[in-house]
DNA sequence: TCTGGGGTCCTAGGACCC
DNA sequence: TCTGGGGTCCTAGGACCC
């Protein structure tokens, strides 16, 4: 097929890692590289990512620990804990590698960087070369995928994660083109979810292929708005999403876990909505920003219908933005006095910011002025202190001493290879 | 017994204003 | 009893992603 001229030009590739986490873990582990694995959400709950092996025993993504145990006990099963200090890392050098042989990237998740390779020659064996340095220098397993829009790269990279035979297709002056749009089914499309892959269906819908053939745009507007309407000419070779750098300013901040046990104490839960702001606030500080909005919401173990389910949430808008992790701690702690009612059990707790404003480029409110450098000295003292001593060496009292009243499941985790002293990797 | 966490974007509808 | 129309801003909630 050949594109329109005025789309010829571009070119994007997307390499995403295979199964990652199962990936970095066997990165330590040449024993278990064909052996059924599995990596676990946090507090154990459920399988986030599989090898192919485990795949094979039928192991759904999603699928909980409870129901894939036995196969654990019978040892048919290599199970690890998440460990995404760990698998942070190993994303860094990944992005890396590929930032080294393409000039301009978007890291767009911990496994997926998206290239834009406008103007460059022999793309298939750029990606080929691609593919190569990450095996060799990482020995994580990728595919790539390459094509005029990212809608399509993205395609091109999942038939390449379901073909046996090769790492890395080429869409861009394909002749298989047509069949590649009819081999995906809609749902499999990036940006189509479940309720519009439904709504799709309905007008006879089923590929990726009809969609792109479907010519009513006025529907496809109204039913999946203008962001149905961006895809679907993607899908016909007109680029519509280019690479997005300034993404590492998040727009929301949030820190929530699932507990190991149900939580009843207030003091419990103003312990944990305490350390979850202090998280979220030096995650705000980090990328220089100041929030003006702090909520906090909670929630009984929503699978125990014997508890009474409720979905708790407060939030409050403060006076002058901030990033001071004791202002928002006692904001946060305010919020749960209004929150908590007794009684009530609480298995899943978070805590979030918004209304983000730049360091340096926001309003004090005229009539509560607030000296904002003094904050700002106490907190990159704290910072300062908290990178060279460890993590929560200097704290909030509101935090506890120690977390072990309420704890995360984490039975099955790898030691920090990569990110702790005491546990480094001997590769000798 | 046991079921994750962290994001972004879009839209409809309400509040408010003139 | 009659009871407009248009605009903006904000928010909650849905949908999607990994």
């Amino acid at each position: 097929m050949v594109w329109p001229e005025t789309f010829m030009n571009k070119a994007f590739a997307l390499i995403d890692c295979n199964c990652f986490y199962v990936s970095c873990e066997r990165i330590f582990r040449a024993d278990i590289r064909t052996r059924p694995t599995i990596v676990l959400s946090n507090n154990d709950g459920c399988a986030i990512a599989r090898s192919p092996e485990a795949k094979s025993l039928g192991i759904k993504m999603g699928e909980p620990y409870f129901k894939i145990k036995k196969l654990h006990e019978q040892k048919k099963l290599q199970v690890f804990s998440a460990n995404f200090a760990l698998y942070t890392n190993i994303s860094k050098r990944f992005s890396n590698i590929i930032s080294s042989l393409a000039p301009r990237v978007e890291v767009y998740s911990i496994d997926e960087t998206f290239a834009d390779l406008t103007g460059l020659n022999n793309l298939t064996d750029l990606g080929l070369r691609i593919h190569a340095k990450i095996l060799d220098e990482l020995k994580i397993p990728t595919c790539v995928g390459i094509a005029p829009t990212k809608v399509l790269a993205k395609l091109a990279n999942k038939l390449a994660k379901k073909s046996s035979k090769s790492n890395v297709i080429n869409l861009i002056d394909s002749k298989h083109l047509e069949l590649a749009l009819k081999m995906t089914a809609i749902e499999d499309v990036w940006g189509i979810g479940r309720a519009s892959s439904e709504k799709l269906k309905l007008l006879g819908i089923e590929t990726a292929l009809d969609f792109k053939n479907f010519d009513n745009d006025l529907i496809i507007q109204r039913l999946l708005s203008k962001v149905g309407l961006a895809i679907k000419k993607e899908l016909q070779g007109i680029s519509c999403f280019d690479l997005e750098y300034a993404a590492d300013r998040k727009k929301s901040i949030m820190c929530s876990r699932t507990f190991a046990q149900d939580i009843y104490e207030k003091s419990a839960l103003k312990e944990i909505v305490a350390n979850f702001t202090s998280d979220v606030a030096c995650e705000l500080r980090r990328q220089k920003s100041l929030c003006k909005e702090i909520s906090i919401y909670a929630r009984a173990n929503r699978f125990n219908d014997k508890l009474i389910q409720h979905k708790s949430f407060e939030k409050i808008t403060l006076i002058n933005p901030t990033s001071n992790t004791f202002t928002l701690i006692s904001k946060a702690l305010e919020l749960v006095d209004k929150m908590y009612q007794d009684g009530l059990s609480y298995k899943k707790i978070g805590v979030q910011i918004t209304n983000f404003f730049d360091n340096d480029n926001y309003q004090v409110d005229f009539f509560y002025p607030y000296d904002t450098n003094r904050d700002e000295k106490v907190m990159k003292t704290l910072d300062q202190i908290n990178l060279f001593e460890g993590k929560d060496k200097l704290k909030s009292l509101a935090c506890g001493l120690n977390r072990k009243s309420w704890s995360m499941n984490r039975n099955f985790k790898s030691p920090a290879y990569l990110t702790s002293w005491d546990e480094l990797f001997n590769f000798g």
